[in-house]
DNA sequence: GGGCGGATTACCT
DNA sequence: GGTAATCCGCCCA
């Protein structure tokens, strides 16, 4: 495998979204090699989407990242607890992201369970933000850095998969987004197992 | 300076 | 299905 080069990054959120499906996310830490292939996410895109951090140009410390070039890893905190990872997309100055949703583990899956400490149930190692988070020991000391040079990396298959069936739906606890809410901006593929809620309602 | 609440999770009934 | 945990960022004064 081999990692993506800074051109993949320069892709609206919508977009990224779908492209991450199938990617591999592999962090290199002080306790070994952890690696898993990316599997929901959820596109946050711009400044004209009320679900968006940098909606209607919302610029703070917090969300600095997002307009930081494409390939910036945003991470913030949420509920005082838990960690979300973000891929920062589209241009600099454009606030786009795609939040890591899920993940299936590949390497590293001792370390994933030992930095999981509440997790008993498999299918809940990886399924959900903060989980993934947990997992790959993800935390707000990779705000701001990139994945194109790093200890946390985007990696693809030589070979890409093709017919991918996808599945979309609208995002998970963005209420607050009014009609965005609506926008059907969550994705993973059909069949998918390593997905935190499945959809309900399906948009064709 | 102060109050509110969240891109969630785990554990309870 | 309900709710506690837990804290910084955000917004208003």
């Amino acid at each position: 495998m081999k990692l993506v080069d800074s051109s993949f990054f320069e892709v609206g959120a919508v977009e990224m979204a779908k492209l991450l499906l199938g990617k591999y996310l592999r962090h290199n830490t002080s306790k070994g090699l952890l690696l898993a292939r990316i599997t929901e996410t959820e596109a946050y895109a711009g400044i004209t989407d009320r679900g968006s951090h940098a909606y209607a140009g919302r610029r703070t410390s917090r969300n600095e990242a997002m307009y930081a070039a494409p390939g910036t890893i945003y991470v913030y905190r949420c509920y005082g607890i838990h960690n979300m990872l973000n891929v920062v997309c589209g241009a600099l100055n454009d606030p786009q992201a795609v939040l890591i949703r899920s993940v299936e583990p590949v390497e590293g899956i001792e370390q994933m369970w030992a930095n999981r400490v509440k997790c008993k149930n498999i299918g809940q190692l990886t399924t959900g933000p903060g989980r993934v988070c947990e997992a790959m020991a993800i935390d707000l000391g990779l705000n701001r850095a990139s994945f194109l040079d790093g200890q946390l990396q985007l990696l693809e298959e030589g070979v890409p998969k093709l017919g991918m069936e996808l599945i979309a739906g609208p995002r998970v606890g963005i209420g607050y987004a009014g009609a965005d809410a609506m926008l059907p901006y969550r994705f993973y593929q059909k069949n998918e197992k390593w997905v935190s809620k499945p959809l309900r309602v399906i948009y064709p």
